[in-house]
RNA sequence: GGGGACGUAGCUCAGUUGGUUAGAGCGCCGGCCUGUCACGUCGGAGGUCGCGGGUUCGAGCCCCGUCGUCCCCGCCA
């Protein structure tokens, strides 16, 4: 017999009844009757029953020993009765009679219950992740996301792609993030950097020749936190591939969504092709660049109506507005709450109308309108008696965007209107190549500059900068951005070009991005790919809402590892094995 | 860097207007129970109310500071 096991503790059936097994694993629960004694064994497999008898010198030896007990036992299978059977459990038609047991390993007291899965405040989860992961849901979220990287795997080489590595020490890249930094031994004062994407790595690809690459590669990016968001490192299906227009690439990442989405879940998914709005669009009806098209709340703007109106605080201002759909029995302090949010979002306030039978409107502006004005609004905001528009106003258009699109998501919730049991995709397109920091009143890139502009050279000669679009794109799913990605800029000149509208010199771009504009002058094809976020993908199939659910070991939001305790301090001899000082800042002072 | 919420037993939480000895459930320890599967039941142990200061006759509760966690803003080509 096996030193440690037979069977697994998921394996053993009816079928099985009459033989004498051995099975290892944790003492999951207990439930000590005086004249039986049941033990829910389990292991990554499964749970089975274990029973044993007082009186016996094996009882004597495991009864009292704590929850998550690591042990063998030896035992005989039997058929449960008939009214003892668990249903809810593949092996709940049988019991182990155990005969032989032994400790393999003991357990100190538990920081906090693995079994029931309880409440436990995330700081204790983190420190004792290995507890934390042996929860059936945890360790369910995490063999899921193994799960759905070898699909993805599956499928991007059935449709052509080939998995390629690329180097995880490289160059510090001057545009995007912060980088981590390495510091180099051989070379003091230098350092190498965690790439944030392998994004230059995967253009060299394509010039390369090798057409079509993917890649589940770890990308660095320090920045902080968000629910969606982890802290230092997190996983890309990175992807580019040659000879490609931008419906090319949609049409690769829609076989491959929908795929997969459909092979992880029974929900209903967007039929490809999936919807495809462009970014000015998006901003105005969603107030977002990445709309949760599950939400059917749209944003509608007013400002024409209100051009010439008395009240000054909509004229000649961006006006939009939402149709709340029969809430005329909202009470005042709904309204209230919701112009407060409206305000705590940089709103100077919120007004709101309600349509009445008669066809006017009530509400405190309402006196501003004259009815020719009603009945337009009614109609451009398609209302019926007892729906409510709210209306926010400012001179800013980006403000208004910024106020009403997170209000829309927020009201979609309140009003229990998102759409269930739903994966809504969309493309966000047309992205501007680039706009106008406010600050410094310059032109800079919008996002990634190493896209194609829209006219290519012509309109970068020809075009206001402001109004140039990109070959940029995003993938959208439930409100989360799934992904970036683009038709790349291959042409050294159009380059040179895109770079001096905002603000860089040919000889600046020569050594800031030296690997990729030299690889484009010998013969580069032309490229474009995207990179959907792993933990992301996984997040939405688990239907986690956050992050640190689908992640093995995952940091805090102050990017610490606290069950490795990292960072820490090293050695004084390392620093000046790299010939690095640490400077502490200032204390604050207490 | 900024804002918000939270912090009471190992865990989840309650704790009234500031008033006697700070409670409950789970877990833990002990007893009882032959069919449970979040077993039931009886009893017991377990507390610097995050920490420091202040107001007060009296602070878990009010004030100030500080630390920690999460969420948000900034940041994320």
């Amino acid at each position: 017999m096996h030193k440690y096991r037979t069977h697994n503790c998921g394996q053993l059936r009816l079928s099985d009844a009459g033989s004498v097994v051995r099975l290892s694993g944790w003492l999951r629960n207990r439930r000590d009757h005086g004249g039986v004694y049941f033990i829910d064994l389990a292991d990554h497999y499964g749970i089975t029953q274990l029973v044993v008898e007082p009186g016996t010198e094996v009882y004597d030896r495991i009864s009292s020993l704590p929850k998550e007990t690591v042990i063998r036992i030896d035992g005989k299978v039997v058929t449960r009765d008939e009214g003892a059977v668990n249903p809810a459990m593949v092996t709940g038609e049988i019991e182990v009679r155990i005969s032989d047991a032994e400790v393999l390993g003991n357990t100190e007291p538990l920081p906090f219950s693995v079994f029931p899965e309880l409440q436990v405040p995330e700081e204790l989860r983190l420190t004792y992740r290995f507890l934390d992961l042996r929860k059936s849901k945890m360790h369910a979220n995490i063999v899921r996301r193994s799960q759905i990287i070898s699909a993805i795997r599956r499928r991007m080489v059935d449709l052509g792609f080939v998995e390629y590595q690329t180097p995880t020490l490289t160059a510090s890249s001057p545009e995007g993030a912060r980088d981590f930094l390495v510091p180099a031994r051989r070379h003091p004062g230098k350092f190498y950097a965690l790439p944030q994407a392998p994004q230059m790595f995967k253009q060299i690809i394509m010039v390369s020749g090798f057409d079509r690459y993917f890649q589940i590669a770890p990308c660095y990016r320090d920045e902080d936190a968000r629910h969606d968001r982890s802290p230092g490192e997190f996983y890309q299906l990175d992807i580019e591939m040659s000879f490609v227009t931008q419906n090319d690439v949609f049409a690769a990442l829609e076989t491959l969504m929908t795929g997969l989405f459909g092979e992880f879940s029974t929900r209903t998914i967007t039929q490809a092709p999936f919807p495809r709005i462009t970014y000015a669009d998006a901003m105005l009806k969603y107030g977002s660049d990445k709309p949760d098209l599950r939400n059917p709340l749209l944003i509608v703007d007013l400002s024409d109506l209100f051009a010439q109106t008395t009240f000054r605080a909509f004229a000649g201002k961006t006006v939009r507005a939402i149709k709340l759909p029969q809430t005329a029995d909202k009470s005042r302090s709904f309204w209230d709450k919701l112009e407060e949010q409206a305000k705590q979002l940089g709103a100077a306030g919120m007004a709101w109308l309600t349509v009445e039978a008669d066809g006017t409107l009530k509400g405190p502006v309402a006196k501003f309108l004259n009815p020719d004005s009603t009945a337009a609004l009614i109609a451009s905001t398609d209302s019926v008696v007892g729906d409510t528009v709210i209306i926010v106003a400012d001179a800013d258009k980006h403000k208004v965007c910024k106020i009403l699109g997170p209000l829309r998501d927020s009201i979609g919730k309140q009003l229990e209107l998102i759409e269930q049991d739903v994966y809504k995709f969309c493309w966000i397109v047309d992205f501007p190549m680039y706009e106008l920091n406010e600050e410094t009143g310059k032109v800079e890139f919008s996002h990634n500059p190493f896209s194609m502009p829209q006219g290519g050279l012509d309109a970068l000669n020809n075009q206001d900068p402001l109004t140039i679009k990109a070959f940029q794109y995003d993938i959208v799913c439930n409100g989360y951005e799934l992904s970036s990605g683009a038709i790349r800029n291959h042409q050294p000149a159009i380059m040179y070009r895109a770079f001096e509208l905002a603000g860089y010199g040919q000889e600046e771009v020569e050594t800031r991005f030296k690997a990729l504009i030299n690889a484009l002058k010998y013969g580069a094809p032309p490229h474009g790919g995207i990179a959907p976020g792993i933990d992301r993908i996984v997040m939405l199939l688990a239907d986690e809402v956050n992050l640190r659910e689908v992640i093995m070991f995952p940091m805090n939001q102050n990017a610490e590892d606290l069950m490795m305790n990292a960072p820490s301090t090293v050695r004084p001899q390392q620093l000046r094995e790299l010939h690095i000082q640490v400077v502490q800042p200032p204390q604050k002072k207490g």
